[in-house]
DNA sequence: TCAGCTCACACTTTTGAATAGC
DNA sequence: AGCTATTCAAAAGTGTGAGCTG
């Protein structure tokens, strides 16, 4: 839990609490709902909405050399499930991810703060179906629906907070309720999707900027399901998961307990009507239990019997406990897939939970004791997941991957070395699309993790901590040594010509860069690094922009909340911007494409990029499949490579090989094709120009949709009949973005806050 | 007819308040 | 009075299966 003492900026007054942000356990009262909440009149609001930024003489903290890191601690249980095919139970209330996310960060600042985003995104563009014992693909997405984030309820934290600890997305839930009010994530039924984790650097929620780090776990992909499809799934979730325990084969409410409470109700029922009709049957024995028990003492009986010998079988033919007692001499069922191991492992849930553990869910400690045990006897790490063409749902079994996946941020060009392939993964088992896809035939010669470049180096203000050796992001991009994040585009695309690709228009670039050098001091100038950079993409221009944050702190003014229409560009004004760049629209954002714009002035260069999966177009399914190469998590590096997308390399087609990295020990897992999840394929570069003024690159939903038509006219909106509620929030007098939290908003139940987090909903939708 | 979805159900774990003991 | 441990009940998380829907 936060508190204010550990973040200070974080006593804001009331008005934050109804900023369409809850957090998790926080006190309900007065906590307006979204939008609402951005209907307050933002004179109102107390002067102060944001804590001031640390004085020019306070000390800068250092910006650690070392590369941020995240472990997935859970990594084997991921890859048990994604080796069967990983399902994900989504329903209208909204249902937790199990497998969960459990995640061990390093390379932080420890005096640093840093917001925790996951969110989620489409695999691919396809809708499957389960058939024939797989999955496959039937048919095109459907539209894409609206992108919330979750938050981590920790965030913001230090860096020595995250890092001292398992981090746990347990909370978030995932439903397929597209009107959902409670912010869980939305997606569809029967489709593919991979989630993302994000590490923002942030003085506080409300204020995010410097170095960003997205991270992604190819094993963690999942099909949505609204019942589980693949009994395989199913036996991992019952014996993995300790609240489906009841369902295990020895558990109350296994199949054969049911089917004897069935049985029992039946025999009850008849028994009743015997009674009614005056069945002397062994009124005396069997009775009381027939008259007053319901199922669960009936149960309850059944197991205190099962250690009984049997009982005489009564004359009447009602026995209330032999089911049970049966049940229990039935020896339990080795498992597939190592489910026997598992369920051994954790047997007893209570147990581990006794161990000690911290910080976890039951299932949490369940994974964590299976991820032990994983460690001792790994499975082969097959991915079921389909090949669209492929036409079949079997898959090869590819080499177990390292049993952690550990990504570094910083090093994709690590992963990306394709002159030193990770031998112990030779191949991928999420095959099919990448070698059948002729997007990816060019890079399925190529070790080459897909990347999505969705990190960016962004204005950091000052730390306010004088402890900390350096701001993260305190310099411009012009002095890269001072930034480890400015690094970023050598490292991912070094061999890559520098330049040029980056389609910013030369003025704007101009601009920018003169805004720096003019503003030497400004934390903000420093480099922004775009997202979705691809590794093909060499060399991104840094796209420099002017200081977002105002390091004057004056008390906010107004807190006006704008409703965009949707389906009109996403961009936004940039007050200290010349003129010319006022609009800056972010390609991912249109209504139509995946991501909606984020109008973060400070913030929205950092966050609309990195939840943009700018490749991800709703194609119909006849598009190839790329493919999904497990293994490895990709790390996105902050670095912001535009220029990628700008590029005609920038397709995914043309996607070339990152250069071969110089140390790959960062990474535990081998060097993944480009492109092996589709929407980590840089194909879709950040360039406002071409957001501005070539349609065509944007999403095509449905040809009948005025977004897909190309036309000079803005996108429209994808979602017509949800109003964007765009926060506008001031950090300073001079500034003023149109913040595009749409969905960031606390949750009401029962006049509770919403015990999950945090979520961000980044899309044009309103929550409510 | 059927695939997919919703809901109630029983079981389980988690959580927090209440209580007891020191 | 304050702290810790224990107990208890409510809330919430599970998969299942019947029923509904398009």
């Amino acid at each position: 839990m936060l508190s204010l003492e550990m973040y200070p900026s974080l006593s804001l007054g009331p008005q934050r609490i109804g900023d369409c942000f809850f957090r998790e356990r926080q006190p309900p009262a007065h906590m307006p709902l979204f939008p609402q909440a951005c209907d307050v009149n933002p004179k109102a609001l107390p002067p102060r909405l944001l804590a001031p930024p640390p004085g020019p003489n306070e000390p800068a903290t250092n910006t650690p050399k070392e590369e941020v890191k995240m472990e997935l601690e859970n990594a084997n249980l991921w890859k048990q499930f994604s080796s069967v095919g990983t399902e994900m139970i989504i329903t209208k209330k909204g249902r937790r991810m199990f497998p969960g996310l459990r995640l061990k960060l390093s390379g932080l600042n420890p005096s640093l703060r840093y917001i925790l985003l996951l969110d989620i995104i489409p695999a691919d563009n396809s809708r499957y179906r389960f058939q024939g014992g797989g999955w496959q693909a039937v048919g095109g997405a459907e539209a894409r629906l609206p992108d919330r984030v979750f938050i981590h309820p920790d965030s913001p934290a230090t860096g020595a907070h995250w890092q001292d600890r398992t981090i746990s997305f347990h909370y978030a839930k995932l439903t397929n309720n597209t009107l959902d009010t409670q912010g869980h994530i939305i997606l569809h039924s029967l489709h593919r999707y991979q989630p993302r984790v994000h590490v923002i650097e942030a003085r506080d929620v409300l204020r995010w900027g410097g170095g960003q780090h997205s991270f992604v776990f190819p094993e963690t992909q999942f099909i949505t399901v609204t019942a589980y499809q693949n009994n395989k799934i199913t036996d991992l979730k019952i014996n993995a998961n300790p609240f489906a325990k009841g369902f295990r084969e020895d558990g109350m409410n296994s199949k054969k307990q049911r089917d004897a409470r069935q049985k029992r109700k039946i025999s009850i029922s008849s028994e009743t009507l015997d009674i009614v009709n005056c069945d002397p049957c062994d009124s005396t024995e069997h009775l009381p239990q027939s008259i007053t028990s319901t199922s669960s003492t009936a149960d309850l009986q059944a197991l205190a019997l099962a250690s009984l010998p049997p009982l005489p079988d009564p004359s009447c033919g009602f026995r209330p406990g032999e089911a049970a007692y049966q049940d229990t001499l039935v020896p339990q069922q080795t498992l597939d897939l190592g489910q026997a191991f598992m369920a051994s492992q954790i047997s007893d849930i209570g147990l581990s939970m006794a161990s000690g553990m911290q910080d976890t869910a039951g299932s949490e400690m369940a994974n964590s004791m299976i991820e032990r045990s994983d460690t001792l006897g790994e499975p082969a790490y097959t991915s079921t997941f389909p090949a669209p063409e492929a036409n079949s749902s079997s898959f090869p079994s590819a080499p177990l991957p390292p049993p952690s996946s550990t990504f570094s941020s910083l090093s994709v060009s690590d992963i990306s070395d394709t002159s030193n392939p990770h031998p112990s993964i030779p191949s991928m088992d999420y095959p099919s699309i990448l070698s059948s896809s002729p997007i990816l035939s060019s890079s399925s010669t190529t070790t080459t993790p897909s990347l999505q470049q969705t990190t960016f180096t962004f204005p950091t203000p000052p730390p306010s901590n004088s402890s900390s050796p350096q701001p993260l992001l305190c310099s411009s991009s012009s002095s890269p040594a001072a930034n480890t994040y400015h690094t970023i585009p050598e490292t991912i695309s070094p061999h890559t010509p520098t330049d040029d690709s980056f389609s910013a228009p030369s003025g704007l670039q101009d601009q920018i860069s003169a805004h720096l050098n003019n503003s030497p001091s400004d934390h903000s100038s420093a480099a922004f690094i775009y997202p979705n950079s691809l590794p093909a993409n060499p060399d991104p221009a840094p796209v420099t922009f002017p200081p977002f944050f105002n390091q004057n702190h004056h008390p906010l003014p107004t807190l006006p909340c704008s409703f965009p229409p949707h389906g009109a560009p996403t961009s936004f004004p940039l007050p200290s911007v010349p003129s010319h760049m006022q609009n800056l629209a972010f390609p991912n954002m249109h209504q139509n494409s995946a991501h909606p714009a984020l109008h973060l002035q400070n913030q929205a260069p950092s966050l609309a990029p990195a939840f943009t999966p700018s490749t991800f177009t709703h194609q119909p399914s006849s598009l190839p499949h790329p493919p999904f190469q497990p293994s490895s998590c990709f790390a996105v590096s902050s670095s912001f490579q535009q220029s990628a997308a700008s590029a005609p390399s920038a397709h995914p087609q043309n996607l070339h090989n990152p250069p071969p990295s110089s140390s790959t020990t960062s990474s535990s897992y081998p060097p993944l094709e480009r492109g092996a999840i589709p929407q980590f394929n840089p194909v879709a570069p950040y360039r406002p120009d071409m957001v501005l003024h070539h349609p065509s690159l944007l999403p095509q939903l449905d040809p009948s949709h005025p977004s897909s038509m190309p036309s000079s006219n803005p996108p429209q909106a994808l979602y017509h009949s949800f109003p964007s509620y765009p926060l506008r929030l001031r950090q300073d007098p001079h500034s003023s973005l149109s913040i595009p939290f749409r969905h960031l908003y606390r949750q009401h139940q029962h006049g509770h806050p919403h015990p999950q987090g945090s979520y961000l909903d980044m899309s044009t939708r309103a929550v409510f």
